[in-house]
DNA sequence: GCGTTACTCATTGTCGTTCG
DNA sequence: CGAACGACAATGAGTAACGC
């Protein structure tokens, strides 16, 4: 086993003792531990966190507390009586403990929390660890992951809080970049992770499908429901006998998206309605103020496909893929194609085949008609870019308005060279040949 | 704020089934 | 045959919602 994981163990051992705490707490214990720790967490995050925890005391701001308690509790405000119950429960978590190494035999218990106390008057909640509680067993938790409380309060199954932070530590903090989103549990790693043990969880440790039935499918189940995580596992079997769940664990998609989001507001929520402009200053003073610091163009004439164009704050126009506003010559002239090109004014999320399409609409290719043996003049209607990205399916209309097509002839590079802005009468210039 | 009620969860147990 | 599974029930503990 110890191999098996070896990749995660370092970073493992430090949850695993958490967890051992953990599981001798009731579930409001829980709570009340994980809210400190993301108080903790959360004052460290704003820089009000100090530390004096070598101390053995730790002071937190009782306005984050409280912040913390109501984190996806179902409980709106938090009175006097419920800040009662929670310094209650805190100062009875207890820690239980067993040694047998060479000579020594011994059980125990100690106390995490010697006092806790609340004053009112200065705003702050301050604990004082018990003696034998060595507090770096209790804050490894910020450097793995920020505790999700909004998640985790919405939990009734205890088994669910531990599995949940357990996936959330292997997932990290960035959603997009997974550290891990498998991972295959033995069943023993499993009883160990849930503080489960023969003593006190007899059926759990004689009846694998019980524990299976009672604890992971719960749990699994309620992750899936509240929380930010889909999960799905699969029972690794040994003849009968389960020996190993293997997990996947992802984000939901929903969670994922943050990224993606950026980009549609900015790009898409663009006026829909395009007006018509008859005047190029209008269409100039309407473009800059509907598309300030917004691309306004992708693959305009003479730039690549992928080029998007957008408006600076100062109203210039500015390539977004050389990080270059324009000089006053190619703005000059870019603007002339826009007024020309108005239906193309924040149409942003075009492809190559798009964007070849509506630039070169209805100019000319010099071809050869086969079934009159002739050379003519066609118009250019519409490209389509073959998957090798290189070749691609032209379709063209004839003078008399029938539609032909011109398969797999042309490279793209090749078609735009062959393009002309009008007929041409005696070169020939390429041999494309339309049936 | 208090007590009641309905519900969920955690745990143990029984019993029949299935597969090696 | 027997070990392990899986369906189901019983019980107690804890929690949320409701009405007063």
């Amino acid at each position: 086993m110890a191999k098996k994981y070896s990749l995660d163990l370092y970073k493992h051992n430090d949850f695993i003792k958490m967890v051992q705490v953990k599981k001798q707490m009731s579930f409001q214990q829980q709570r009340i531990f994980d809210t400190m720790l993301s108080t903790v967490q959360e004052m460290k995050k704003t820089g009000d966190f100090i530390d004096l925890v070598s101390e053995g005391e730790l002071r937190m701001d009782l306005d984050v507390f409280k912040e913390q308690m109501l984190r996806g509790s179902k409980i709106k405000k938090i009175n006097r009586k419920e800040l009662e119950d929670a310094l209650e429960a805190m100062v009875d978590i207890k820690f239980k403990y067993t040694i047998k190494e060479g000579n020594q035999d011994k059980i125990g218990t100690f106390v995490i929390f010697q006092k806790a106390e609340i004053d009112f008057n200065t705003g702050e909640v301050s604990v004082i660890f018990g003696k034998e509680f060595r507090t770096e067993n209790l804050l490894p938790t910020s450097n793995y992951t920020a505790l999700s409380l909004e998640f985790l309060n919405t939990f009734s199954s205890q088994y669910a809080r531990l599995l949940y932070q357990y996936f959330k530590m292997l997932i990290g903090k960035n959603y997009n970049k997974p550290f891990r989103t498998d991972i295959v549990l033995e069943i023993d790693f499993i009883k160990s992770l849930f503080g489960i043990n023969e003593i006190e969880h007899k059926m759990y440790t004689k009846n694998t499908s019980v524990l299976l039935k009672n604890t992971i499918e719960p749990a699994v189940k309620q992750i899936n429901e509240f929380s930010d995580l889909i999960v799905s596992y699969d029972k690794l079997k040994r003849g009968r006998k389960i020996y190993s769940l293997a997990f996947e664990f992802k984000p939901k998609p929903e969670y994922i998206k943050p990224k993606e989001e950026e980009i549609p507001p900015t790009n898409t929520t663009s006026p829909l309605f395009i007006p018509e402009f008859k005047k190029f200053r209008d269409f100039r003073d309407w473009v800059v103020e509907s598309y300030r610091n917004k691309e306004v163009i992708i693959g305009p004439n003479n730039y690549l496909y992928n080029t998007a164009i957008k408006i600076t704050s100062l109203g210039y126009l500015h390539n977004v893929v050389s990080c270059k506003d324009l000089d006053p010559d190619s703005a000059q002239n870019l603007w002339a194609w826009m007024y020309e090109h108005q239906d193309r004014i924040g149409k942003i999320n075009l492809s190559q085949s798009e964007v070849l399409t509506l630039n070169n609409k209805d100019r000319y290719l010099y071809v050869i008609d086969q079934s009159i043996n002739k050379k003519v003049n066609v118009i250019f209607q519409e490209v389509n870019i073959l998957e090798n990205g290189v070749h691609c399916d032209v379709v063209v209309k004839r003078e008399d308005g029938e539609i032909k097509n011109i398969k797999n002839y042309y490279t793209i590079e090749k078609l735009m060279e062959a393009l002309q802005d009008k007929p041409l009468l005696d070169e020939v210039v390429l041999e494309a040949k339309i049936l």
